[in-house]
DNA sequence: AAGTATTTTTAGGTTAATCTAAAAATTTAT
DNA sequence: ATAAATTTTTAGATTAACCTAAAAATACTT
């Protein structure tokens, strides 16, 4: 069994997250920008990555991950996010304080303390911030959401998720009282600049920004 | 603020542990030892931890440790032993499982995560093994203790502590039901071999080896 | 106190992960 | 399609953490 360190890791994670997304290869200045490093170190370890059949590289074409990379990824992010549910539901810290620690409790090697972690939490499919946690086989939970901006008068929905992490964001949401499982009705749109009224349960009346309104997620009634 | 590295980390606890014990300085050979590496090595790194303040040093004098360096290991220990109580306590592990991953969740850096942690196991004095946690300020609880070996016929206690971690050890007292807590009083014990036969509880009789005798602490009634 | 054994340090080298600067390949624009 | 701009790779260095082998210092023995 080949050792990976920590770095290795994280440039697998990036890379996942690069090359899921956008369905085609990461480019090195994308992955170079997502590990705040410069672009010469990504050819470096992309090159070690491939030595180790973790990506598939081809010189100026890009990378994509092979199936043990996306493991080793998949299981990252499950293990982050099962994290970020301890310290929340457990240690009761509060959504905009967990991700840095648990960027490094992912980094933990045992098989074992996940699969009982997991259970602790009674195996939670998603997250504090509404993300999906995959399963051990890599495998994630599909939800049927909308961006709060995409939706239309009169419509109805429960917020589930936010596309926007920043502890800045988070706690903007918290203040408003817009939290996830928060039911919501969008009472009117007003077209000069997007700004949304919204009814939150069923009776507080808020207007929120365009931009609040693209980082919300919403699952539709 | 100096960064430190998981390395570092691992040797001033090895220093800690050796210098400590035998409050005297420590031998670059058992730093070595310790750290199942080369007495080169160990050379290495005492000069950059020395440079950094974390520990005193004066060639072919051995090392002790300067007060910051105290304060991360004595801090690096009571990470350890609270993660092993939480596995152990919320997690179901047994006790002969927890080491290799306390061993690394006591790098992850958070003071925050500790405070958080040590409240939600209700602030426990000691680890699984008995060993006591240090507070934030590096003070261990002191508790009168002797080595079963240590006993005479008719003495009465309570098992507190094992001196030896190794999971043989820990699984064998399991199935002797000599785990911490036990009631036990000494009845006998062979001059031929120093075998000791005990009261388990008020009931059940067993006889144990030297050996095992000098590796359970036991408070005395 | 001299000689032997042990411990510790130095010297010199390796590997992973990084960097900057320059060269090469690819993409975009005219 | 050629030039200009951008992206990517190579070249060459650096640092932390390690190694082995040899030299130096200290400790043990008689």
């Amino acid at each position: 069994m080949e050792s990976i360190s920590q770095t290795e890791e994280n440039y697998l994670k990036a890379i996942y997250k690069i090359a899921e997304r956008a369905e085609k290869p990461a480019s090195t200045n994308a992955i170079a920008a997502a590990m705040s490093t410069s672009a010469a170190s990504v050819t470096d370890m992309i090159k070690r990555l491939s030595e180790k059949d973790l990506v598939n590289y081809e010189r100026y074409r890009g990378v994509t991950m092979t199936k043990t990379g996306q493991k080793i990824a998949t299981t990252l992010i499950r293990k982050h996010r099962l994290w970020e549910v301890f310290l929340v539901e457990k240690l009761d810290f509060s959504w905009d304080e967990v991700h840095d620690i648990a960027e490094q409790l992912e980094h933990i090697q045992s098989r074992e303390l996940i699969t009982r972690l997991d259970e602790y939490l009674k195996f939670p499919r998603f997250d504090p911030h509404g993300d999906p946690i995959p399963d051990e086989d890599g495998v994630f939970t599909f939800r049927k959401q909308v961006l709060l901006a995409e939706m239309e008068e009169a419509e109805e929905g429960v917020i589930v998720g936010v596309h926007d992490h920043t502890s800045d964001f988070l706690q903007y949401l918290d203040r408003m009282k817009l939290t996830l499982g928060t039911e919501i009705k969008l009472v009117e749109r007003y077209a000069y600049d997007d700004s949304i009224k919204m009814l939150l349960g069923d009776s507080k009346e808020i207007v929120i920004s365009k931009k609040v309104s693209q980082h919300l997620f919403v699952q539709k009634k």
